[in-house]
DNA sequence: AATGAATGAGTCTTCATTCAT
DNA sequence: AATGAATGAAGACTCATTCAT
């Protein structure tokens, strides 16, 4: 059965060829899905994209579905890893940070065309789908509350009495409303307006002026 | 050929049996969407849901496509209806107006479970669907538009100096962000402290305290 | 999903179309297995054979297994069917009987190579399938308990004391044994001639002369 | 080419090491065919079950089906060693070398459930395979053989006019139809039961009573 | 007007086989 | 000698669509 060799594989130790062959293949299945959309992806598509035969799918993972539920893990995961990585990049003090994450929020490499537009899929697919919506959860928790402790910090540093809580719920909603517009339109909305609109928000809410 | 048929209903006079068919169709559709999520939606589940045969589809629809693509402008028009119905029926203050519009964007009937699963299937395709592509943008510009006329009259007579075009925008994206929040994990986000947020974001934006 | 649709039929009532496609399939697929072996048959093959397109299967049968299945109980019930309904028909002579049972053992409609064929795949595959193991212990416990019944009478009658359970069970694999080496040799053993053994067996057991 | 490799291997001179290599991966097909069921084995299956990797039977074999019946070919031979050297081993009188033969047709080595599983195999797919007819006639030829020359001295020796030849059809097939038997339902049929079956008919058709 | 029987293209999955290392 | 990565053909299954009744 290939279930035993994948599990074998995947259990004991992906050897270095087996981890390459699994990123290629999720690579291909998240360029294919911003170029042709979630529905449109088929696993030949999919290992087309990546330069193999149809088959290889099958040695690497249990099925199609898998595949793209690593495909949508690994955008979550490097999505939250770029945010989080830029934010720490930036000056210490939380309103500067805070400013870096709505940054890094719609430049490369945390936005861009494919992530976007797995992370659409994701949104539209996680209501029914039980490994979709706990992957939504998981990096939607984190990020959250990464907003949540600057706002409090920023908050308190400028002596403006904020909810910090249902402010980030807001800068949070914010940021996936514009993220879900433009992968609707890209056309219709560029990203730096989107940012814009998120930092003066923050300026607001921090009693700093912009409207 | 149903061809003909078809067309001779549609463009012609659509006897009123034609139309009751094609909105039961489209009701099931709506419902079917909203119950098992739009990629589990096939022809059959629809029209066993709408209590009708298999084959019945293709008398009042090109395809399965079709009867999807008026599934989801009858929730736009309706979601458009609704919003700006209840807006007309708030007191004529346009502050007044834009929270009964923002109250309106997290309550029936605009705010259904199905208006929702219906909406995140439009974003998620748009992208890569030129006819559903076209009917985001009829809505949204509408939407749009008029959340900036209501801002700007709202700044005039609050004297407060706001981007009405960059305003709207947020309030449209910051609406639509949660939407697709709730959408994606209805558990873990109220309506009520969506429709909060929004309030409290425009009592902000024009200089009413909320924070 | 067409789960739905084939459980409605089957539970409700399956028309008389269904009923008789079920039937068509089921036949084709017995012909099929006889024609090329168990193992070749393909979904392919059987609606062809049938007459049919490869997707009505869907319509009739949960899947290939389940019109399999379907197949090895109809070849197990008429079978059944074939030999009691022969040894009903012989004289009420327990001895009689049991030579009419031996008969219709080896002679149409009870013995035929679609029957044999079938049966084989069923003794082959059994062990490892708890549905075939079902319909095996089934029509065998018939048998089996059918011809001790006979036997016993017959005994008594003739007044040779003998042990109904394990003649029953020789004469039962006797007749089984026979059956697979017809099936898998057909050019080296006439059925006449194991008809014959079978009789003589019978006549030796029950102490009239033969062997 | 392999094929090249492969002849050269199997014509010339079989080395140790390549000898050795083909009997781990029969017998580990034998138990693979004993264990899941022959339509469930694979090469992969096979492999894993020698210790070997999935390449390793294009070294020794042709492909899978000359694997697969070389092990039925084994399992065959030595069925009949088995049988024959028991036989050979009893004591010198006809009476207790047929009873010996049975015996040993219902206990190790000759009988064991890897052996019986994979005569099942054989039986079932005989009659659609040349290769494999051929296996089974030839077994089936000698060891008829050998029962009818033993029952033919018995009977001498014993002054019963029997016919050899049918008595040989019918023990034979009476011993393979408790093989089939087992096969398909072990639990329903203890091969104690089976073996005392035939030892009494044995006695039954020489005049020594037993029914 | 409505049904549902039938089709067949499209997709996923399995697996024997090949071959470079 | 052995590995296991890769292939691609074959098969089962799904489902939108057609059409006779």
């Amino acid at each position: 059965m290939a279930d035993v060799a994948v599990r074998a594989r995947q259990n004991r130790k992906p050897s270095r060829i087996a981890q390459e062959r699994r990123r290629n293949l999720i690579d291909a299945a998240i360029r294919d899905i911003a170029a042709q959309g979630y529905d449109a992806v088929t696993v030949a598509t999919i290992c087309e994209e990546a330069g193999f035969s149809r088959g290889l799918i099958g040695h690497y993972f249990r099925g199609k579905d898998e595949l793209l539920l690593a495909a949508v893990k690994t955008v979550a995961d490097e999505l939250g890893a770029a945010i989080r990585e830029a934010t720490r990049a930036a000056a210490p003090d939380p309103v500067d940070r805070l400013h870096a994450l709505i940054r890094a929020s719609f430049t490369p490499p945390g936005f861009t065309a494919e992530t976007v537009s797995v992370w659409v899929s994701l949104v539209g697919a996680a209501r029914w789908s039980p490994p979709l919506a706990k992957v939504y959860r998981t990096i939607w928790r984190d990020y959250r509350a990464g907003v949540a402790r600057l706002l409090a910090r920023a908050a308190d540093a400028a002596g403006v009495p904020i909810d910090a809580q249902l402010t980030a719920l807001t800068v949070s909603h914010l940021i996936e409303g514009f993220w879900i517009g433009w992968a609707a339109d890209p056309e219709a909305l560029l990203p730096e307006a989107a940012e814009a609109c998120c930092h003066r928000y923050l300026d607001l809410v921090l009693g700093k002026a912009g409207r």
